[in-house]
DNA sequence: GGTTGACTTCGAGTGCCCTCGAACTGGAAG
DNA sequence: CTTCCAGTTCGAGGGCACTCGAAGTCAACC
């Protein structure tokens, strides 16, 4: 392999690793649509570009936040449509922009009966004490 | 059936409604020892009390915040075991809070790369404009 | 006293997201 | 040239958290 080739691209080993998911994941992803068909090499074997993993890596915060693999999918056929489906993609985005802050707002009501809780658990030790 | 009881005491149904649960799913939590098993009026039908809803409120939040029910069954069985688990009981809450703190440092993470991709997108759309 | 509707138990089924085993192939190192 | 490793496909399996269907019971209402 020349070395533009080697500098450029990874086996699905090497990407997997860099964006933290298993190689069993990276192959399943390409099955379900999730990434369009990576290229191959003389032997068949799967070279994951810059592009392909930065795709990737977005695809996991994606992931990260909650959104199901079904809208992954979705996402990514609008993707491979090109600049027409610009706008859907942003609204898609932001519609899970509002998702995710509405997740972070749950969260930090349930730290408050997290801290509440561990409140009381200190406060019935001392009694005990 | 007595005022004090119809006052204090709800149907599995009633509960659920209360706490945003199935009823398949608040017998289910109860055959899975998430909670103790609750009393039954003269028909065998369950009636939860102020603090087995209470109890069942704790644990949505906590299954809110991403804890297994694994680690939930580990948390009731130590609560059955009264006060002597105060500080085991603490111990699993705080360990719980630093990881929903770490979650919620992921997800303002996630919201950046949210944020530059719709970012991007509306700076793509106005080039094709 | 019959109908309705919510309850009971039990085991089986579902949906999501991977995860793995089996059988095979091909390039690289010793 | 053999050995080894990482890759390939395919379909099956697994973990988690419910969710449901079936068959039956019982209290409440008309």
């Amino acid at each position: 392999m020349d070395i533009s080739t080697r500098e450029t691209s990874l086996t699905v080993g090497e990407a997997a690793e860099r964006v933290g998911l298993t190689t069993y994941t990276l192959r399943w992803y390409e099955q379900e649509g999730l990434v369009a068909p990576v290229g191959r090499d003389s032997a068949g074997r799967r070279r994951y570009t810059e592009s392909d993993v930065n795709w990737l890596f977005l695809l996991t915060r994606l992931r990260r936040t909650g959104m199901p693999v079904r809208d992954m999918r979705r996402y990514a056929e609008l993707a491979r449509q090109g600049d027409r489906t610009l706008g859907a993609r942003r609204a898609l985005f932001e519609a899970h922009r509002r998702r995710v802050l509405a997740r972070m707002a749950e969260l930090e009501e349930d730290l408050k009966v997290l801290d509440h809780k561990i409140d009381a658990y200190r406060r019935a030790e001392e009694e005990l004490a």
